[in-house]
Formats: C-alpha cells, sequence, structure tokens
DNA sequence: TACATATGATCAT
DNA sequence: TGATCCTATGTAA
C-alpha cells in the first residue's frame, strides 16, 4: 500500500532492523536470481527514499532500486525466525532481520548515474527536508492540465498518489478538475504545505490519516476508528464530514477521485 | 472457484 | 485512451 510515506517509513525500519553486518540475499521466485548473487553477502551502507523509490546502497555493490507499484509489499520479521518465502517473494534480505519482497513493478541494479536519471525525473519530495517547494508551485503554474492529474504527475511532486490527492484538495477545498494554472500562488503553497503535514503524519503512523482531530471527536490517530480515518477517498454516496452533502466520484488523471463538491467549489 | 479491486507507471495507438 | 505488468485480499457465487 505504498504512496511516499509508506517508502520513506520502509528505507527508515529496514535500515534499523537489517543492521551492520553481511546481508544474505536470494531470489525465490527466480526473477532476480542474477542481481541477488551479485549482492549477496554485503553489507548495507544506506537507504534512500525518494518519492515512491527505494535506493539501497552497498559497500562496493551496485545500487539496488525498487518500486513498489501497486501491488509490492515488504514483509519484515525481526526477533523471530522468519518463515519460508512465498514462492512469489522476487527478494529476500536476511541481517539482523529479514525482509521479503514480493510484486514490485521494480527490482533492479543501478550504477550511480543511473540513479542521478531516476531522481532527475522526479519533482520535489514532501518528505525530504531540503525538497524545493518553488518547484512545486512553478510546475503547478505551467500545467493546463486537472490539478487532481498534476498532482499523480511524479515530475510535479513525488510520492503523492490517488489517496493523498484527493484528500489534500478536499482539505484545501480546492475542485479537482480546475486547471492546475487556474489555482492561485497561496493555494499551490497550502498544498505543498499540507502535503508536508500530512505524509509526515503518514510516515510516523505507518498509514494514511488525514482527518484533523477535532471532526472526528478527540483522541490521538491510533484512537481514530478506522471508517474515520480520510474525507472522501472511497466515499461515494456518503456525507461529507464537513457538511453533509453527498460525496462523489469520477475519473481524473485516469485514476477514480473522490470529492465533496460543496467544500470543493469549481 | 471466480471475480473484482487496489495507495502505480509505462508503453502503444 | 487502452492494454499491460505485477500480487494479495475480500466478496460473490
Amino acid at each position: 500500500m505504498p504512496e511516499g510515506h509508506t517508502i520513506h517509513r520502509a528505507a527508515r525500519l529496514q535500515a534499523a532492523a537489517l543492521g551492520s553486518g553481511p546481508i544474505a540475499v536470494a531470489s525465490p521466485q527466480g526473477r532476480f536470481s542474477e542481481g541477488a548473487r551479485l549482492l549477496d553477502g554485503s553489507t548495507l551502507e544506506g537507504i534512500e527514499a525518494v518519492g515512491k523509490h527505494l535506493f539501497y546502497h552497498w559497500d562496493r555493490r551496485p545500487i539496488l532500486h525498487i518500486h513498489l507499484g501497486l501491488f509490492g509489499r515488504f514483509s519484515t520479521f525481526a526477533g523471530e525466525a522468519a518463515p519460508e518465502p512465498s514462492p512469489n517473494a522476487r527478494l529476500t534480505m536476511a541481517g539482523d532481520a529479514t525482509i521479503h519482497l514480493s510484486g514490485p513493478t521494480i527490482c533492479e541494479l543501478l550504477d550511480p548515474l543511473q540513479v542521478e536519471q531516476v531522481k532527475e525525473r522526479l519533482g520535489p519530495d514532501p518528505l525530504d527536508r531540503d525538497a524545493d517547494s518553488d518547484a512545486f508551485v512553478d510546475a503547478l503554474s505551467r500545467r493546463s492540465i486537472p490539478i487532481g492529474a498534476a498532482l499523480l504527475d511524479q515530475s510535479v511532486v513525488a510520492g503523492i498518489g490517488n489517496v493523498y490527492r484527493a484528500e489534500l484538495l478536499f482539505l484545501e477545498g480546492i475542485h479537482p478538475d480546475r486547471p492546475a494554472h487556474s489555482t492561485s500562488e497561496s493555494e499551490r503553497r497550502r498544498l505543498w504545505a499540507r502535503a508536508v503535514e500530512l505524509m509526515q503524519v503518514g510516515e510516523g503512523l505507518g498509514r494514511i490519516v488525514t482527518m484533523d482531530p477535532r471532526d472526528v471527536g478527540a483522541g490521538s490517530h491510533r484512537a481514530i476508528p478506522k471508517r474515520a480515518r480520510l474525507y472522501v477517498y472511497k466515499r461515494s454516496f456518503e456525507p461529507c464530514r464537513r457538511c453533509g452533502t453527498e460525496i462523489t466520484s469520477w475519473d481524473v488523471g485516469g485514476r477514480r477521485i473522490w470529492a465533496c463538491v460543496a467544500c470543493q467549489p469549481s
């Protein structure tokens, strides 16, 4: 279930869990056997997250590039013996902890130049402390596509996916069909600030929670019932949590989006 | 058992 | 715009 927050969290937790010793790398499924052989027994120098991409840096080995896509998943086993990996496991890494990877869109080895080329295609990442928010604001001002589509374009902003785009546009009161360049500069700046805020929450919790506690009732995010974490995503025909208007959904940029057209006027 | 669905992205037309 | 790749899960049959 990967938007950028999942990826950054994985980088942080996996680096800590795997430890600094040699890592046994294998590919039970076989489609990454060659790469696994090359990495097997090497030590990990760090895991870098950029948008939805992960880069594993090893001691004198090529860089492992992973992108989970829609279906990719990690399973981490620490403190207990890891179970046999599923026959579909593309990659397993065993150090202090064991990690199984299945279903990634990308699992490949790259040299540093190729890594730079991947990064060059990405816009600023709200989870990057040094991100250039002006680049995001400028990119939106230059696009005539719907703002709902622009937020999914990873060259505009890296790490936002279908859940965050719908929730961000709700929270900022912006109709998803509005052309990106029709938004005001202050709307664009607020979108960025909100993305940073929401994705940091998501990184910390390991799931997407966008509701303001004031709209929920009280208590910590952990106490928020499953059904009450999001304002609009997948809530067709249900009442808006702010105004009661029925949530509607339609396609924007090739994906389903949900919105309250009363709170998000066109 | 089968089908629908999913927080993604690319490529062909 | 549509087809395609990748896997797991939940619901319907």
